[in-house]
RNA sequence: GCGGGAGUGGCGGAAUGGUAUACGCAUCGGUCUUAAAAACCGAGGAGGAAACUCAUACGGGUUCGACUCCCGUCUCCCGCACCA
């Protein structure tokens, strides 16, 4: 054993143990509690980064924690191998994207197996591969048979860079840019595959309870339920015109109704006359959503269609308009406007001149459609209503008995709505799993049979630079017979977004070779559901809702069934919720960076430095020379004032340069900071030399500028490469580094310098380990008692850390441990059985967080191997008691003493031994306090006087 | 606008209504060294010579006692947003 904490030479060493013994696989024990962990699959990209040791490390950590708990744990990892950068990369570098995925693939897997983690690779799932994606294709078949998938021409959304249509989720901010690159998207009208997520809307909005209460608002705002009713109305010429409200108390308010451009009847309600205003104005939004929606101003516009409706409640003949401000994707595409009780239906009345009629009256107030400055939205009576007239509206009950009257006279119906759309599932691009669907001739959509599936993607292809998806051209993948007639039919050419992969992985891991089905129904009765997911908030509205409405859909399918049927009454539904628990972490953000401090010197042109020659230099060296400068100048000024008296007419050139902290760079130009504050921009001509302070050149590459936090990436240079600390740490700093420098949850700017204090952390727990010979004389009793207490309170604290992911805390409380074994171990307390029994509960908390110096310990305090199938600790209160405690005593609030004194002293003894202290008489003017407050177990005393 | 979360030393961050600032980074002083780094020892919330006073975004409140609970204000982050 080397004297020195080597990481490098015990981490592969403990990893190769473990990986040859086996020691992680998890298999099916029914005599222990199974604890499914899972955390959130990556993309093989190309290089494992710091956000993966981030998400994976800490997860792995309490995964640990769980087996040592007793549970059988199961913490699988795989690969989201479908997706588009594997196609870029193909386009850009003429690689195959199945060559450069797999290529990535092995390489992520070796840098994860540097991590130490408990992945069972058994149950590694790619889901690029066949025995893969063939269920995925099994999927979509089986949601088609039930009515849940479907094929639409509709108005979707498409990301020009990638080529491709987006699901609503994927397009994000309010300039509706696509989630993956940042493109806004625009408006294309194409035939796409639809899965009915909004059937499950109602479903969706039940959250499982241990769920982050942000993930379930942001679900719940997205799925956007709203209460109220369908009215119909009818156009003149009798067509009906269906619309949602949820203020059905206002409909005889309704002065006008609005139409979404898009609306199918626009065009039967459109008078000849308007037709060419309605016309511009449908160019114009479309344009206008193409262009820049953000940009819209929000005032209101609109035309009249020269048609009219008929108010079902009142007979009235309202005008039937065309405004933007009405969205065809959401409820009918259509409005009743009630402008006197409605704010957006009211600025359009005020700016287009239109009636506006109240129908609630407030208490107390007489409110004039003609003069109101502002829509009244509260409660009050209905007025102008026939006879709902004088029915309040508070607590809803205006709108209920409206309902039920509609109801009765059929002219609607209670009615609820949602904001979220169905899941478009179609792509156009080559590498995902492509949709099972023939198109043929005679019979029209037709399901590819289950005993031919996987569909494959051909090897063959050739990319085009376009982005198009070179299925599209591939005769061999096109062209096929109908399983129905025998006729010729064609391939559907889309292939599934991604998100249907990662649906269900989580099933795939239970038996990633199965082969009759998706899973082994044996081993989803004992796994499922997912204990603890964990992963990142960016997934709220997408993966996290797909995933949960896929298990649904998949139990009204009867996928389930088998494994269900296999389930102990007792336990949990597997089909309700894929995941009972989830948490979610933060993101590494990088590291803020000073920039480069130079002199540039050159010719001032304008405002800006012509630059031909930069000295780079420390922040130091540059004060001293900026004052140098200014004392030159002086000097200069000076003489020229001299020169002057004698006549001179010309002034000196001052000195030419610029000092500073380099703020901006981009290729020549850059901008500097000046040690005054002031911004100064440089041109740098196209030969001009970089130097340093010894005069060596160097590219203008190496010169830094200032970093703010931001999120890592290439370009910024601020990207922390986790093999680079590993080689350089070990995984068991990176890991503790990890886990005790941010918040989990909350993550934050990556610190070069921290990383030493878990250096420290290990180096000393090494060396208190291997190196701590007895020290001779008689232990303190109340020493061994006080290091006893610590382990316990240490335990104790780590457990909790786990548990409720404060890998913070847990850190803390073990580094704290190590200090106190540091101090103990100058003391004869190093070497008795308190002393050995804290150092081997020490190494077992450190198991789950640095697996491998605690096992490299572990074999080296004798102990048998493995660290890693032993129990977490036991906790004993009653050892982790104080016996003496300091006794904090305030005065009327006021901390004035802290008296060390015995626990569990009585209130009479507290009291005597506080008015007994001088630093607490200084506060009393003798006398009796009026009221005591003693919390013995806190150790605390308040007096008032 | 609606909804959610957060605000504690120079920094990351600790604190079941009960010793605010644990643990760590950086900083400063010391030891060792020709020197530096590393390592080790020690000191750091602010003000004050001290006694003490003031400090958890700000203003109130509840309480013997508030970072923690309540009301209001400000700032920042996130989600949704003409949603009928």
């Amino acid at each position: 054993m080397p004297d020195k904490y080597t990481p490098q030479e015990i981490e592969p060493k403990w990893q190769a143990q473990w990986a040859e013994d086996k020691l992680y696989r998890s298999l099916i024990d029914g005599s222990r509690p199974k604890h499914y962990a899972l955390t959130m699959l990556p993309y093989p990209s190309g290089e494992l980064h710091i956000g993966h040791w981030y998400a994976m490390a800490p997860s792995d950590a309490r995964a640990r924690y769980m087996r040592m708990r007793g549970y059988n744990v199961l913490f699988p990892m795989g690969f989201d191998a479908f997706g588009l950068p594997a196609e870029n990369a193909a386009i850009r570098n003429r690689v195959h994207p199945k060559k450069w995925t797999y290529a990535n693939v092995a390489r992520m897997r070796e840098q994860m197996r540097s991590m130490g983690t408990i992945f069972d690779w058994d149950r590694e799932a790619v889901s690029s591969d066949p025995e893969y994606y063939r269920w995925t294709q099994w999927f979509f078949l089986k949601f088609y048979e039930n009515g849940l998938a479907y094929r639409q021409r509709a108005s979707v959304d498409f990301c020009p860079n990638c080529n491709t249509t987006l699901a609503r989720e994927q397009v994000w901010g309010d300039d509706r840019h696509c989630e993956r690159c940042g493109t806004p998207v625009i408006k294309k009208d194409l035939a796409q595959w639809f899965f009915k997520i909004t059937n499950y809307a109602e479903e969706l909005l039940n959250h499982p309870k241990d769920w982050p209460e942000k993930v379930k608002v942001m679900q719940t705002n997205w799925i956007g339920r709203s209460e109220g009713a369908h009215v119909t109305f009818h156009t003149e010429r009798g067509d009906p015109l269906l619309i949602f409200t949820t203020r059905p108390d206002t409909l005889w308010g309704a002065t006008f109704m609005v139409l979404a451009p898009e609306h199918p009847l626009v065009e039967r309600v459109t008078t000849a006359d308007q037709r060419a205003a309605v016309e511009a104005y449908i160019a114009q939004t479309q344009r206008q959503s193409e262009i820049d929606r953000t940009a819209a101003d929000k005032d209101k516009t609109g035309v009249f269609t020269g048609g009219y409706a008929i108010n079902p409640v009142n007979g009235e003949r309202i005008p039937i308009w065309i405004a933007d401000y009405v969205l065809m994707t959401y409820g009918s595409g259509a409005i009743m406007a009630v402008p006197a009780h409605d704010e957006r239906d009211f600025a359009f009345a005020r700016k287009l001149r239109l009636a506006v009629r109240v129908v609630i009256q407030p208490e107390g107030e007489m409110l004039d459609g003609a003069t109101m400055s502002e829509p009244f939205l509260g409660d009050g009576v209905m007025v102008n209503s026939g006879h709902f007239n004088g029915t309040p509206t508070a607590n809803n009950q205006a709108i209920s008995r409206v309902i039920d009257w509609l109801e009765a006279q059929n002219m609607g119906k209670r009615a609820v709505n949602y904001r979220l759309r169905d899941w478009l599932i179609s792509r156009q691009r080559y590498w995902g799993a492509p949709i099972p669907m023939l198109y043929c001739e005679t019979c029209g959509i037709v399901p590819v049979p289950e005993d031919q599936l996987p569909v494959l993607l051909p090897d063959d292809v050739e990319f085009m630079p376009t982005g198009e998806s070179p299925l599209k051209s591939h005769p061999a993948f096109l062209n096929t017979t109908c399983p129905q007639c025998g006729g010729k039919a064609q391939r559907e050419t889309d292939t599934m977004d991604t998100f249907m992969c990662s649906s269900w992985y989580q099933l795939r891991y239970l038996s990633p070779h199965y082969d009759e089905a998706p899973f082994d129904p044996e081993e989803a009765a004992y796994w499922l559901p997912v204990d603890q997911y964990t992963g990142g908030i960016e997934h709220a509205t997408m993966h996290l809702m797909y995933t949960r409405f896929f298990t649904k859909a998949m139990r009204d399918c009867g996928i389930y069934k088998d494994a269900a049927a296999r389930r102990k009454p007792n336990q949990p539904p597997i089909d309700h919720e894929p995941m009972l628990a989830l948490y979610n972490q933060g993101m590494i953000l990088g590291e803020p960076m000073e920039g480069s401090y130079i002199a540039a010197f050159g010719e001032w042109q304008g405002e800006t430095l012509i630059t031909n020659k930069i000295v780079v230099m420390d922040e130091e060296a540059a004060k001293v020379m900026q004052e140098a400068e200014n004392m030159v100048n002086n000097l200069i000024s000076g003489l020229d004032d001299i020169a002057r008296a004698f006549g001179e007419t010309e002034a000196s050139t001052p000195m030419t340069t610029a000092i500073g902290e380099i703020i901006k760079r981009n290729d020549n130009v850059m901008v500097i900071e000046r040690l005054n504050g002031t911004e100064v921009t440089l041109e740098l001509t196209e030969d001009a030399p970089i130097v340093d302070r010894a005069g060596n050149e160097i590219p203008i590459k190496a010169l830094r500028y200032r970093l703010g936090v931001e999120k890592m990436s290439k370009s910024k240079g601020n990207v922390v490469a986790p093999d680079v600390l590993v080689a350089q740490y070990g995984a068991d700093v990176v890991r503790g580094y990890l886990m005790f420098a941010f918040r989990w949850e909350s993550g934050g700017p990556w610190d070069s310098q921290g990383i030493q204090g878990v250096v420290r952390w290990l180096n000393d727990v090494w060396n208190v380990v291997t190196d701590s010979p007895a020290v001779d004389g008689e232990a303190d009793e109340k020493a061994i008692r006080a290091l006893r207490r610590k382990t316990h309170q240490t335990i104790q604290r780590v457990g909790e850390g786990l548990e409720t992911f404060s890998f913070n805390t847990a850190v803390a409380a073990l580094m704290e441990l190590k200090n106190a074994l540091l101090a103990a171990r100058k003391t004869p307390v190093c070497g008795t059985a308190a002393w050995a029994e804290s150092i081997r509960t020490m190494l077992l908390l450190m198991a789950p967080i640095t697996p491998h110096i605690a096992e490299e310990l572990w074999q080296h305090i004798g102990e048998a191997y493995s660290i890693h199938n032993q129990a977490f600790p036991a906790f004993d209160a009653e050892i982790a008691k104080a016996d003496e405690i300091t006794l904090v005593v305030s005065v009327n609030g006021k901390l004035r003493a802290r008296l060390q004194v015995p626990a569990g002293l009585p209130e009479a003894e507290a009291v005597a031994l506080a008015l007994a202290s001088p630093d607490v008489q200084k506060f009393i003017n003798g006398g009796a306090p009026k009221k005591v407050i003693y919390v013995a177990e806190r150790g605390m005393l308040n007096l008032v006087f």
